[in-house]
RNA sequence: GCCCCCAUCGUCUAGAGGCCUAGGACAGCAGCCUUUCAAGCUGCCGACAGGGAUUCGAAUUCCCUUGGGGGCACCA
């Protein structure tokens, strides 16, 4: 045995990558991390039912996306593997004889119709579900007798028929349950496949896991693995059980409370960063002020003691606005790289001239929360037709008229403005506002809304520079146009 | 129905008997800044589920009630 703290992370491959998923994922990552331990990756894929091909890829895009990387695992190996549970199929089998051969389990030949009657039965007269253990205490001739008759038994677990099962949990405190409220659970399904509590008993042992963080969820099977523990003669594992992530509903997270799957917020546009920072808050805070960290701050200040017990809703408000802050604080060249790929989207058939694109993404990096909305943002820079109503064109107290005459002087004077920077156009077109005898906001809102086709915008000396002089006038010319051919003008 | 839990602003949370007329953040609202939109700044709104008990003193300890969650599959 190892005294090195060593954590894993144990999905089943059945679809999308859950966010509720990476959320234990991360706690566990960030307490090997904290711990200098060892991050272990184990596919759980015992389903043969529910799984799905190619989830194994997203779960691995998915823990690189978020930056949590494994130390054992597919793709990288390790000394205990293998790490998917169809590769172990034989441990499992043979810790299931042991527990046969030490009387700790028993083949049932119960049919899944007649549990299933059964259940029905318990539910309406409102008892509790649970196998009445019919097989438990066959004789060798009973079970013979049923595998003639060609069915093929499972394996189940004897549980306790009196006392309690105990243990401590690293979060929640001690926990206590009644044996008798335990059912004999299934070890070994009719496929010759596990099921979870099997394979996961016999595989964190075997891979000497330290510390088993996982969802509130199994909470309650706990016990049932305590059980299996005991009776193999292994020595349990710190369990460490986490704060869910619910909808706003408080119910568990899902489908219907918007996105679940984590490469959904990364085709939104989500940092890694923000997401890791957003997640860690859910359940774990540092102290009562502190919530903008970097990974290395998180993994230094990571415990379990600052983990809480109540479920966490998912507020995707608050990660909207984490996000914000740190796409703010991207250095230019480094938001650029991240939106390319937005844009590239958004735009396929347009060139995307690298100098030009660098001067453009700075216009509107503190005013994108997800990278997605940057294209949206940035539209009028790349297309050359504009597509808006000829009345946003006209501000407060402005006719098309006014509005028409403003434009045709300002044209004119862009025309022969030396420079087409910033400064150069503030100089020129601040004043001639007082000139036109109009205010700022009229004049530059006929400006803008002309140039971009938009009533929000960057500001408009720099949007224009970046622009250029040349789709400047073009477009004023445009909307001049627009304005002389509005109906009833 | 049974079992195991949980309970501070709408949401994420700080709080481990006096520091709390309960702190921070998101959202909301108001204002400032301002050519628009953001960002930023200032302020406001807003919670200890209820009831007992212990104590000089309880958000913090105990009990009950209520509310909420999770589990009770040949799914994980």
């Amino acid at each position: 045995m190892t005294d090195k703290v060593r954590t894993r992370f144990a999905p089943s491959p059945t679809g999308e990558p859950h966010i509720g998923n990476a959320h234990s994922a991360l706690f566990g990552w960030l307490f090997a991390r904290h711990n200098h331990g060892v991050f272990i990756l184990r596919i759980e894929d015992t389903d043969v039912e529910r799984k799905v091909e190619g989830s194994v890829e997203k779960i691995l895009e998915g823990l690189r996306y978020l930056g949590m990387d494994w130390d054992e695992g597919p793709e990288v190996g390790g000394n205990y593997g293998p790490y998917f549970q169809s590769d172990r199929l034989d441990l499992y089998h043979k810790y299931a004889r042991e527990l046969v051969e030490s009387g700790h389990a028993y083949h049932c030949y119960c049919t899944e119709e007649r549990l299933e009657a059964m259940r029905a039965e318990q539910t309406s007269r409102k008892l509790p579900p649970g196998y009445d253990r019919r097989c438990r205490n066959l004789t060798p001739e009973q079970g013979e007798t049923e595998e003639r008759k060609g069915i093929k038994p499972v394996v189940r677990f004897k549980v306790p028929l009196y006392g309690q099962t105990r243990f401590h949990d690293e979060i929640w405190g001690n926990i206590s349950f009644e044996n008798n409220t335990i059912d004999d659970l299934i070890l070994l399904k009719t496929d010759g496949f596990p099921t979870y509590h099997l394979a996961n008993v016999v595989d964190d042992h075997f891979m000497e896991v330290t510390h088993v963080l996982r969802a509130e969820e199994w909470l309650s099977s706990t016990p049932r693995h305590i059980l299996i523990y005991n009776a193999l003669g292994w020595t349990p594992p710190l369990f460490a059980h986490l704060p869910m992530l619910i909808g706003p509903d408080r119910s568990k997270l899902g489908k219907r409370h918007g996105a679940t799957s984590v490469l959904e917020y990364r085709e939104q546009g989500y940092l890694p960063e923000a997401m890791v920072n957003f997640l860690a808050l859910l359940g774990w805070s540092l102290d009562d002020k502190t919530e903008i960290m970097t990974r290395e701050e998180l993994i230094r200040y990571f415990t379990l003691e600052r983990v809480s017990k109540t479920a966490a809703v998912f507020n995707h408000e608050k990660l909207k606005w984490m996000n914000g802050v740190y796409i703010r604080k991207l250095t230019p060249e480094d938001f650029a790289q991240r939106c390319l790929p937005f844009l590239k989207k958004a735009f396929p058939d347009i060139a995307l001239p690298n100098d030009y694109v660098r001067r453009v993404l700075p216009l509107v990096q503190e005013r994108a929360k997800i990278l997605f909305e940057v294209p949206g943002l940035t539209r009028y820079f790349f297309t050359d037709k504009l597509d808006y109503d000829a009345n946003l064109l006209i501000g407060k107290g402005m006719t098309a008229e006014t509005t028409r005459q403003a434009l045709l002087v300002a044209k004119e004077r862009l025309e022969k403005l030396p420079a087409f920077d910033e400064q150069s156009l503030e100089a020129l077109l601040r004043p001639l506002t007082e000139e036109l005898g109009i205010k700022a906001g009229q004049l530059f809102g006929a400006l803008r809304t002309a140039v971009s086709g938009e009533t929000a915008t960057p500001p408009l000396f720099q949007m224009m520079a970046v622009l250029g002089r040349e789709r400047c006038l073009e477009r004023i010319g445009d909307a001049i146009q627009r304005l002389s051919s509005l109906p009833g003008k």
